[in-house]
DNA sequence: TGATAAATTGACCGATTGGTAAAAGCTTAC
DNA sequence: GTAAGCTTTTACCAATCGGTCAATTTATCA
């Protein structure tokens, strides 16, 4: 009878499976009509069960969303947090971008999830934004500083750099229909490669300094 | 008593300024919630105008929407058309990204619109981006493409290099609150200049030939 | 097995949705 | 002024919204 947090605080092999099926639709309903044009109706004919149903394992529409936008703050943040000062510069931006253009392919409505929630003013995530989020780029900013002034890359804004990378990867998630409408259906095998190519080089070269070893 | 295409074929003068207050006002709500999250109630408060009223000049939410995307499309693409093969690619590049920051930064809400209509799996403008806008593409790609094989710039996928410059500059209207959130309440007002040589510098240094004139 | 708790459902709620009908108020040209 | 057409409003509609309730069905475990 008690739907969330039960009595023995375990939570039943019914109550797992039935909140991550809920979750998977609620991920597909969201990350295609935002929150507002989202439905629980709608949500529930996707996870295969009842409205009330459904309102047994979340309580509210909001809550939903608040446990998938939790979960995928985390993961969405991860690449950054794996950004590491000690490593080389051209590898670790290499590979920062290889890895958030992988996070674009294979979680683009977890990508675009987040697109509409920040597209729409962030009412559910600001202080997540101002909080950890924000400490999180400060202390990378510091580290491509560091590189900067080291001589390792070429001058540029940290914070900007960043965006451009967050940019440019989430696009091919977030505007993917206008991608494809552009690039035609053809090549749908070889996208993310060109994609990671294009990318990397143009940012690698970006960076690089002036005159590397004369 | 006919709201639209009067007998006269003459918009009135009231028709004109209504339907521009509508249509302001439609744009801060559909950029901000979508079009499934936007209502009709919500703009008509906005415009000041009763409901009933409202759809006495726009027949459907629908209606509204797509005037709203017709009118943006066009303009939204002038950047890229004003790309001119016959100019400097390196100044042609500079002035292209610039005129598109200057967009995200003058017009917000009509990028949002457009970002959330993509997002949402572009359902009332797919035709669009697979003719006209597919073709401009197409035609600026073959600029490009020239001018890589000219030796002017570097080698690169032009197609994803749109793709990048389109991420970059619009990730300034559509992800502001992040950005904000980011870079905290200070520097509002040189962040424009700051995006704007950060970005002209990552492209234009992005694309630079390996050996300028040696 | 039976009892107890968990899971599921149909019926329903008030509020809001997009949109309509019709009549009243207002402009404008003659 | 007055008649015709343009504009605005009040009242309303069926459908859908997020969510509740009570009752029923199903799983769990001693």
């Amino acid at each position: 009878m008690i739907p969330r947090a039960a009595k023995t605080q375990r939570r039943t092999r019914i109550q797992e499976e039935k909140e991550e099926k809920i979750l998977e639709a609620a991920l597909d309903v969201f990350s295609a009509y935002g929150f507002r044009g989202a439905t629980i109706d709608q949500i529930a004919e996707a996870a295969g069960m009842s409205k009330p149903n459904l309102l047994y394992y979340f309580r509210t529409k909001e809550a939903i969303h608040r446990t998938l936008l939790d979960r995928m703050l985390f993961t969405w943040l991860e690449p950054l947090r794996a950004f590491d000062a000690a490593g080389n510069p051209e590898s670790e931006i290499r590979s920062y971008i290889r890895r958030k253009l992988e996070m674009s392919r294979d979680f683009p409505r977890e990508s675009r999830l987040f697109a509409n929630e920040i597209l729409q003013g962030a009412p559910h995530i600001e202080d997540e934004l101002k909080g950890p989020l924000k400490e999180l780029v400060d202390e990378k900013a510091q580290v491509i500083r560091a590189w900067i002034k080291a001589g390792k890359i070429a001058k540029c804004d940290p914070y900007h750099l960043i965006f451009s990378i967050w940019a440019t990867t989430q696009h091919y998630a977030d505007f993917d229909v206008q991608v494809q409408a552009v690039l035609g259906d053809k090549s749908g095998e070889g996208r993310f490669e060109d994609a990671a190519r294009h990318l990397e080089e143009l940012f690698l070269r970006g960076l690089k300094v002036e005159k590397p070893s004369l």
